[in-house]
DNA sequence: GGGTACATGTAATCAGTTACATGATTTA
DNA sequence: TAAATCATGTAACTGATTACATGTACCC
């Protein structure tokens, strides 16, 4: 109810998943959810997942219980105001694409050694596509479709990236 | 040659300009040569143009000289310190593939329309793969090679994000 | 000589990261 | 019961972004 924070990609995350579960979360909670999932294609540090909920709260996003004993644990959940935002969010068409902000690619601009990236980087896509592709045979029934399209994404972007970097390698 | 200030991927892009060019170059001099080359594939703001230079004089890696008269603009130059760390960063393998951190991908994770942020997301990488055509058509020949390959896999990028959000659509 | 676009810079803010710290639970 | 690992959190820093501000040159 307060002036709006704004919302960063990262804001709408933690709502997101607090709309998912529509119920509590710790910060923890929040952080195994993103684990094997968002986690995958977009980072988030661990110690966001205290801040953010908690602006988010101040904003009136999210109501905040505290466990009375012990450890005094902090439940998060998503307020009406919380999901007319992501709502509003996911309805509104991002201004921007992807940015191929590789690392990999930005030495190879300043003239690293075409080969050693492309084999470097091929083994670590492999090994994330790897990782997608044992996570989709083992919930893929499981899965909201949503999420599912988005892990499909992720497939066909490690799988783009390989054949990228085997491209690099092979025009020498 | 104080301490090192630590040294981010756009230290390496402005260590890595000054370095092709050999020569001195002001912060707006940066400027231009980032937007239609590096700064196509990873965005720097110009701000930070101004700031990191100063950090990365005061480690050494960039010598500074100032106008006299008139605007006092600066004018850096990379050192030998700073040809070594390029050099050094340039040989090093990244410890990280490129993140999918795609605003789009993460309103499809969490509900966006598919169909929608499909046609939306496939205008906006075929107007950037038009543009990176272009680019390589107009000075394909006088690019050194290093930098021909990063655009080369720009294109490749475009080309397959366009192909993903294709498949997002028809799988509806 | 007034406007507009290009050029140049600084200051404040803030999100995200790193580092530090400690509490609880399991396992050997 | 000691060690290890999982769980939980805070504090400090800092790179990057936003916003502001002004100077210079060209054009009408």
């Amino acid at each position: 109810m307060q002036a709006d924070p704004r919302l960063t990609p990262t804001s709408y995350i933690v709502l997101g998943l607090l709309d998912l579960i529509s119920g509590e979360a710790t910060p923890y909670d929040l952080k195994q959810m993103l684990a094997g999932s968002v986690g995958n294609f977009w980072t988030v540090q661990h110690s966001a997942l205290y801040a953010e909920p908690e602006r988010l709260a101040a904003g009136g996003y999210l109501s905040e219980r505290r466990e009375e004993s012990g450890r005094r644990r902090r439940f998060y959940a998503i307020t009406d105001e919380g999901r007319a935002a992501v709502d509003a969010w996911r309805r509104q068409m991002p201004t921007e694409t992807a940015q191929l902000r590789d690392p990999g690619v930005l030495k190879l601009f300043f003239g690293g050694d075409p080969a050693a990236l492309a084999a470097h980087q091929t083994s670590l896509h492999e090994a994330k596509l790897a990782g997608y592709e044992a996570l989709r045979a083992q919930l893929a029934d499981r899965m909201p479709a949503a999420q599912l399209r988005a892990l499909e994404v992720g497939i066909a972007f490690e799988r783009a990236m390989i054949a990228i970097w085997a491209d690099v390698r092979a025009a020498g």
